[in-house]
RNA sequence: GCGCCUGUAGCUCAGGUGGAUAGAGCAUCUGCCUUCUAAGCAGAUGGUCACAGGUUCGAGUCCUGUCAGGCGUGCCA
């Protein structure tokens, strides 16, 4: 890349300046302003601090000693209190643009993760009930990392916990239970702390109408864990379809009960026990959580005998590592940042780098309608779920929408601005600019323009070279959100291309009689698509040929 | 009480490792479609970056404190 360069030959010129300086405190970047060159550093502001000496004299002995490529760099100059301006060459950027056109969808894409495992777990709902649109943000935001690092050269795993040993799961086949008894007129009383919702209604009503006859005649022993079993497997193959429908898929579907059933809860705790990071007291297993920095001790098997999800955690912890991951990233809720603690002694107490885990955790999602938070669905009287959403907006806008937020702030969905199908709607200008391009090129094959490699020279223009500029900014961008763990700079970066791509659509005219002006134009603008089709890919939208 | 997150334009939010004159969309106002998609473009209005200190040549960004909002603080999940 061409920071390296120039860091790099920055580095050079200060040797030859007779200069010393530490690589991190070289530090590079991209003005804000035009006027500044392409890029910039403040190399000499910083050492001139160390060495007491006036940083413009300084950047001057640099600059002196600069021995840069006149194809690559145009000019350099010192601005300012000492920055040193860099600005690349036409020829550079042409060239760079031509290496764009010819990766094509390939573009972006780097093998700086070095195909570090990496596994990804992330939504992992209890399958008790459909998915809210509280699940789509750490849906749509795991699912986005996954891309960003498979994007960047790691080996992705994506994974879906699935919680169906515990209580809960027992709760659902009760519930499900009493609505069938309901169904069927037996005398039944509803589980306490059982599962109210109307889905479950339903639920009950397809499973009497599919097998109820079965059912009924099974003796009353068995009766309730047939229900369980089949009610588990159900609501799971309903989590999966509305996962699929997004677009949201999982490389592996990881079960609870596997750990219940391979003694490796029992296992871990052992091992745990062995180092002695754990104790009893009244009647419960504690794990000596308080050794690593959390609040207090917590709980891995109950005085009544049940583990907690704290001790499948562990366990399931133990697994992923000895299946060969670098690196964990757990994406959760905020509500449950304050299990990180625990969950990094425990990799501690066990011998790994507590660092190797690391956890993304999302702030609450609103719905916003009419200025005023939708907590129930009209539909069904119960939580939207994302199921309903989907059926409202589609999955284009979802996604989008999801991914356009820092993770960290709490996120509003305004639901009216998600419905409106017009240019208010950033997805939407977004997808025009990539739909506008496809239609540019299909005009000028109408027009019968031989289409042949531009002579990109001729791209002489300001809003041109502009448009060149931002895209060649992509894959240090790629690179930046997956090491960031923030997909949400894509969106901010491609309405920001879409803008600059639409002002240079209306400044100059593509398709003209001028045929090889015509041709590198056409290139631009393929290059154009390109970085859109494969940005938006990033984030798991569509990039439509027309609207 | 303690812990985590947040506070930037009227509204919703961006602002990689501290950099030069703080940006975008919406809203409001003014222009632009006989020419490749007006779901578009150009321009205008709009800011004590919650507040107070501190570090620094330089702070929206780092540190401390205060205020406000959200979440958490279970042998719940």
């Amino acid at each position: 890349m061409i920071k390296d360069y120039l860091r790099q030959q920055t580095l050079r010129a200060l040797q030859r300046a007779g200069a010393q300086a530490d690589p991190a405190l070289v530090g590079f970047e991209r003005p804000k302003q035009a006027a500044h060159g392409d890029w910039s550093t403040n190399v000499a502001l910083a050492l001139a601090k160390q060495r007491r000496e006036n940083p413009r004299q300084l950047a001057e002995a640099i600059v002196a000693g600069m021995e840069l490529d006149p194809d690559l760099v145009e000019k350099t100059e010192i601005a300012g209190p000492g920055f040193i301006n860099f600005r690349l060459s036409q020829r550079w950027l042409y060239r760079e643009l031509a290496g764009l056109l010819a990766l094509g969808p390939r573009y972006g894409r780097s093998d700086i993760g070095n195909g570090k495992r990496v596994q990804v777990e992330f939504v992992s709902v209890n399958p008790t009930g459909p998915l809210h649109v509280g699940h789509g943000r750490g849906a749509f935001v795991g699912d986005a990392i996954a891309r960003l690092l498979q994007c960047t050269g790691h080996d992705v795993q994506k994974e879906y916990y699935v919680n169906d040993a515990g209580n809960q799961i027992d709760k659902l086949g009760r519930s499900v239970l009493a609505r069938l008894n309901e169904i069927w007129g037996r005398p039944f009383e509803f589980p306490e702390g059982g599962y109210q919702g109307e889905y479950l209604k339903a639920y009950a009503k397809g499973l009497d109408s599919d097998q109820g006859g079965r059912l009924q005649a099974l003796p009353p022993g068995e009766l309730l864990s047939e229900v369980t079993r089949i009610s588990r497997e159900g609501m799971l193959a309903q989590l999966k379809s509305s996962l699929k429908d997004l677009k949201v898929e999982f490389d592996n579907w990881f079960s609870e009960t596997s750990l219940v059933e391979s003694g490796a809860i029992k296992g871990s705790l052992d091992e745990l026990e062995q180092k002695g990071y754990i104790y009893e007291q009244d009647g419960a297993v504690f794990f000596k959580a308080t050794e690593f920095g959390d609040e207090k001790d917590r709980v891995v098997v109950k005085s009544g005998g049940e583990h907690t999800y704290f001790a499948a955690d562990i366990a399931y912890m133990k697994d992923k590592f000895g299946r060969g991951f670098d690196r964990l990233i757990y994406v959760w809720g905020a509500d449950h940042h304050g299990d990180v603690p625990r969950m990094k002694g425990a990799a501690r107490a066990m011998g790994h780098d507590p660092d190797s885990l690391e956890f993304i955790l999302m702030q609450m999602v609103r719905l916003i309608e009419e200025g005023r938070e939708v907590k129930f669905s009209k539909r069904s009287g119960v939580i939207v779920t994302l199921d309903e959403l989907r059926d409202d907006v589609g999955p284009d806008v979802m996604r989008y929408f999801f991914l356009m937020r820092r993770s960290e702030s709490q996120f509003d969905f305004d639901l009216d601005l998600a419905r409106k199908h017009s240019d208010e709607n950033p997805v939407y200008y977004v997808q025009y600019a990539h739909a506008r391009i496809r239609s540019i090129l299909a005009h000028a094959a109408e027009k019968g323009v031989a289409r042949a490699a531009g002579e990109l020279a001729l791209l002489q223009e300001p809003e041109e070279a502009a448009l060149i500029k931002a895209l060649l900014e992509f894959p240090e961008l790629v690179a930046g959100a997956a090491a960031a763990r923030e997909p949400h700079r894509i969106p901010t970066y491609l309405q920001e291309l879409a803008g600059i791509f639409h002002n240079f659509y209306h400044q100059h005219r593509v398709v003209t009689d001028d045929a090889k002006l015509s041709n590198a134009r056409l290139d631009l603008c393929d290059a154009t698509r390109t970085v859109i089709a494969n940005g938006l890919a990033l984030l798991g939208v569509s990039a439509p040929e027309k609207m």
